[in-house]
RNA sequence: GGAAGGGUGGCCGAGCGGCUUAAGGCGCACGCUUGGAAAGCGUGUGUGCGUGAAAGCGUACCGAGGGUUCGAAUCCCUCCCCUUCCGCCA
């Protein structure tokens, strides 16, 4: 959400902002709103001074038991005009709200210009693309070879982009969530949170989902919306709080399963569980204060790579160019892993700052040492990470020849000492 | 789901149609007092918006949204949330 001053400061500095996101300019229609409104509400805010003080002297009279119909004509004589004026004030306090709230954040000055995910910048890259020594197998043919991933039966009874896993592989997801809470919690500072999968219209709007992007989430039938990402709750524990500066930053993290309709992505993934209505991940949120949130986004983003490095994954740091950068986001980092049976880099993690656009929208402020209220917080959110993907990276990256998958070996513990998934 | 009682400023809490730009208290800030502190005393202490060079002035805000009225924290309606009891239930 953008602040209507920044706007007012600088128009062709916003436009230019909107441009990179390739979006028309927005600033003087916007503008011409704003001091339209301001002008009407002067000529009510006059109208009610005038009510006010007249009302006062209605009180006083009727007191002193005076007749007081000749003023209260005086007053009703105002209504038609007053109403209609608190209703331009009204519509136009509307119109430039739902305008503001559909524009995207405006990227840093870092972000490198391009149209698409062509234009991502690789930053670095951790490990080599694994070398099998055989022809590597995609992971829903390891899963199905092995009896333990099944989608015809999650079909049946849910629809298309579900998926049944079975034994070793149900092990494995739920050890690499273990895994990776654990390891934010003991290494990275985060705290465990379990959170609400079920939220309302206000804790959408706070992250983003809403207005523009209520396609993308499920609707419950009363109402509630079930959560994209854990993001979403996370984020929201501080909506509509002052938090004192001395608990920054505060660090939170979960377990949850993220619900997406995966609208517009018809034909894109449809091949195992890549891309699936419902999926595990494991996500970080920051809180931090204004001129914290740059070096955060490292810190998150390092937090994520922890997870790949201790499970021995190949991966790199891409930074997302101007037209791949999200809505809400000012700069993202995406980790991408190496699979091995589609030969390529994917996305498995998305680590953004998105500065102070969300604590605007949930009304999230902090109160500085001397007990003023000193502004807006700045949140970040990171996956750390899709456990989901991270199940498809480790059976394709330890795939063995006969079809079994081999531990990543700072699993082990989680997987109850099982060195290997073997067919039962 | 049913019944009752509630939601007021950073916190507690009074107010239940005009004298409230919300009493009083706590907290906080500054000052007086003191060798220093505590206590005491005094002063101040919300947010948004509009207007103004500024000081200031105006306006809105007492869970949210509507309504009644010359005038609403106060009355009416709808919704949300909290507490207690009952019912149901993992």
């Amino acid at each position: 959400m953008h602040d209507i001053r920044t706007l007012r400061d600088d128009a062709t500095l916003f436009d230019a902002a909107m441009a990179r996101r390739g979006l028309p300019p927005a600033a003087a229609g916007i503008l011409a709103q704003d001091s339209e409104r301001r002008a009407a509400q002067t000529a009510l805010q006059e109208i009610q001074s005038f009510r006010n003080a007249l009302s006062k002297r209605i009180g006083e009279a009727r007191r002193k038991g005076e007749d007081s119909a000749a003023l209260e004509a005086e007053v009703s004589a105002k209504r038609a005009e007053m109403e209609a004026l608190e209703k331009k004030v009204a519509g136009l306090d509307k119109a430039i709200f739902d305008t503001l709230a559909a524009l995207p954040n405006v990227l840093d000055g870092d972000v490198p210009e391009g149209p698409d995910e062509s234009a991502n910048v690789v930053l670095k890259q951790v490990g080599a693309p694994t070398d099998l020594g055989f022809e590597p197998k995609q992971h829903f043919e390891l899963g199905e070879a092995l009896g333990m991933m099944d989608f015809e039966t999650a079909t049946k009874m849910a629809g298309s982009r579900f998926t049944i896993l079975r034994g070793g592989l149900a092990r494995l997801e739920r050890a690499l969530g273990q895994f990776m809470l654990d390891t934010h919690t003991t290494q990275h500072g985060y705290t465990e949170h379990t959170v609400p999968f079920l939220v309302n219209d206000a804790t959408m709007f706070g992250t983003n989902q809403l207005p523009k992007f209520a396609e993308d989430s499920f609707r419950t039938t009363d109402g509630r919306w079930l959560i994209a990402t854990s993001e979403i709750p996370l984020t929201n524990t501080v909506a509509g709080e002052i938090v004192p500066e001395a608990k920054l930053p505060i660090r939170l993290t979960a377990l949850s399963d993220c619900f997406r309709s995966e609208a517009g992505a018809s034909g894109r993934d449809t091949r195992g569980m890549l891309r699936q209505h419902q999926f595990r991940k494991v996500e970080l949120v920051s809180i931090v204060h204004p001129e914290q949130s740059v070096a955060e986004q490292e810190r998150m983003t390092a937090s994520a790579e922890k997870v790949l490095e201790l499970l021995g994954l190949p991966y790199r740091r891409v930074v997302l160019s101007s037209g791949d950068t999200g809505f809400g986001a000012v700069r993202t980092f995406d980790l991408e892993v190496w699979l091995p049976g589609q030969q390529m880099w994917r996305e498995i993690s998305s680590c953004s700052n998105t500065r102070d656009f969300q604590a605007r929208r949930m009304n999230a402020r902090f109160r500085n040492a001397e007990g003023k209220v000193g502004g807006f917080v700045h949140t970040l959110n990171g996956s750390g990470v899709a456990v989901g993907r991270a199940l498809i990276a480790v059976m394709e990256n330890y795939q063995q020849a006969d079809g079994s998958i081999r531990v990543p070996e700072a699993l082990v513990p989680w997987m109850g000492g099982a060195e290997f998934i073997r067919k039962v």
